[in-house]
RNA sequence: GGAGAGGUGGCUGAGUGGUCGAAAGCGAACGACUCGAAAUCGUUUAAUAGGAAACUAUUCGUGGGUUCGAAUCCCACCCUCUCCGCCA
């Protein structure tokens, strides 16, 4: 969310920032209705000056007199009804221009950062570092053709339970996504992350808050009955943890590791990676979230950055960071490094992680403060997935698959997979 | 799902129609004492909007209503707790 103060003093300043998303983002109607609510306001706070100042003499007057019903009394009454009457009128007015307002300021994205690489889409995205081997063979098998040889996942059985888009794994295919989640969360949590389980359930104002509401509410699945939602990402429960919070400045930065199943619709995705882990309506994965000093998510954001990419180092699997250029920064964030893995069968890097630092912008939407020199002030949020499962699994399928059909387990994971190989049976 | 109790500041908790934005305590900040600390004493300490500030307004779960005036009375909703039922 952005500050309504702001965009009502200084629009072409809002105006031009959001532009560098490389869409053009009206502010002048925000604007307006801002000018407007505030000059209501102003109205309504000094009828209601006039009209507490009023009835504290009726109840003096009621006091020394001890009679309720003078005509003097009454007189006064009559006074204060029209206050009343003038005060309710203004109100309504206002009650429709908040609303508004609300409206559309939560559907304006946030800022970019001056430092995100300016461009319209994906393809002016900087690589900024390349990290292991990728190996570079042809005829290496896909991560799907490997699952299917050695019976790690059914995605045919899928359907008759789910429909497309939704996976079962099958005994190793199972044992492997269990060992990753608990590799994953042990080496978070043992380089200083509380890990937390959260509901997989949230509900309107948690997506709200983080951003996926108002404006993306297609992309998730809702509940019948409740105001609940599948959540489609950690952040969103994560955020919402620490809502409507003053957090004393003194336990800053408050690190977070949740491993949570996340759900996603994929509207507008039809045909897009149809086969194997890649995209699917459930998957799971490992989130990193902070809640830190507003002067320090800068050097928060390489931290939590490089927390994500040293699980990818420690799996021995090839990757690369990338810088998103200002078009293709998520909603609500100002910069993002995403990490992309190396997938061999199809000789490019695939999104594994995304790490977002969210300024203010979240904090502001959830109402997430802190005292600083005694002023309350909203704390910076950052998130980083480390890592999405399903396709960390995809990468070390596809990575450490042998000429015999077999795949290497990273040494890393063999004491949570328990053993070195995956092979047929 | 049935019955009952309750939602007040960072926290605990008093307050049932008028100087109540709210006692008291805890916590926190500053100061005094101290070589330093603890203890003690003193002062300060809710948020939001507008304003340079003084200040003004709003907020006691949320939304309505009654009243000149509501934390306090009425209605609806949400949430929490206890007991019963059901259930992993």
């Amino acid at each position: 969310m952005l500050d309504q103060k702001l965009i009502r003093e200084n629009p072409s300043f809002v105006e031009d920032n959001l532009s560098l998303r490389g869409k053009v983002y009206d502010i002048d109607f925000i604007h307006k209705l801002s000018l407007k609510r505030k000059e209501i306001d102003i109205e309504i706070s000094s009828l209601q000056s006039k009209s507490k100042k009023l009835s504290k003499i009726i109840g003096q007057e009621i006091r020394n007199t001890n009679n309720a019903n003078s005509q003097e009394l009454n007189e006064l009454k009559d006074k204060g009804n029209k206050y009343k009457i003038k005060v309710s009128e203004f109100e309504e007015k206002k009650r429709i221009l908040d609303k508004q307002l609300q409206d559309e300021i939560s559907k304006l994205p946030n800022f970019p950062s001056k430092d995100a690489p300016l461009g319209e889409n994906e393809n002016n995205n900087i690589q900024i570092k390349e990290w292991g081997d990728p190996l570079k063979k042809d005829n290496l098998k896909a991560h799907w053709e490997i699952g299917e040889n050695l019976n790690l996942f059914d995605s045919v059985k899928s359907t008759k339970i789910s429909k497309s888009r939704f996976i079962t794994l099958t005994g190793n295919g199972a044992r492997l996504e269990r060992a990753l989640v608990n590799f994953m969360l042990d080496v978070h949590s043992n380089n200083g992350y509380l890990e937390l389980m959260p509901p997989a359930l949230v509900n309107s104002e948690s997506l709200q808050g983080s951003g996926q509401l108002p404006k993306f509410s297609k992309e998730s699945f809702k509940c019948a009955n409740d105001d609940l939602w599948l959540s489609p990402t950690a952040e969103v429960p994560l955020t919402a943890f620490h809502k409507n919070e003053i957090i004393d400045p003194k336990i800053l930065p408050l690190k977070y590791v949740a491993y949570s199943p996340c759900f996603r619709r994929e509207a507008g995705s039809y045909g897009r990676d149809t086969k194997g882990l890649i995209r699917l309506h459930q998957f799971n994965k490992v989130e990193l979230y902070w809640f830190c000093h507003p002067n320090k998510s800068l050097e928060a954001h390489k931290e939590i950055t490089e927390d994500a990419e040293s699980i990818l180092k420690k799996l021995n699997l090839p990757y690369r960071s990338v810088d998103i250029c200002t078009g293709d920064l998520g909603f609500s964030s100002s910069r993002t490094f995403d990490l992309e893995v190396w997938l061999p069968s199809s000789k490019c890097y695939r999104e594994i992680s995304s790490c977002s630092n969210c300024l203010d912008f979240q904090a502001r939407r959830s109402s997430i403060r802190t005292k600083i020199d005694k002023k309350t002030s909203f704390i910076h949020t950052l998130n980083g997935s480390g890592l999405a499962i399903g396709r960390t699994m995809a990468a070390i399928l596809e990575n450490g698959q042998q000429p015999d059909g077999s795949v290497k387990i990273p040494d890393a994971l063999v004491p949570y997979f328990g053993s070195s190989f995956i092979k047929t049976a």
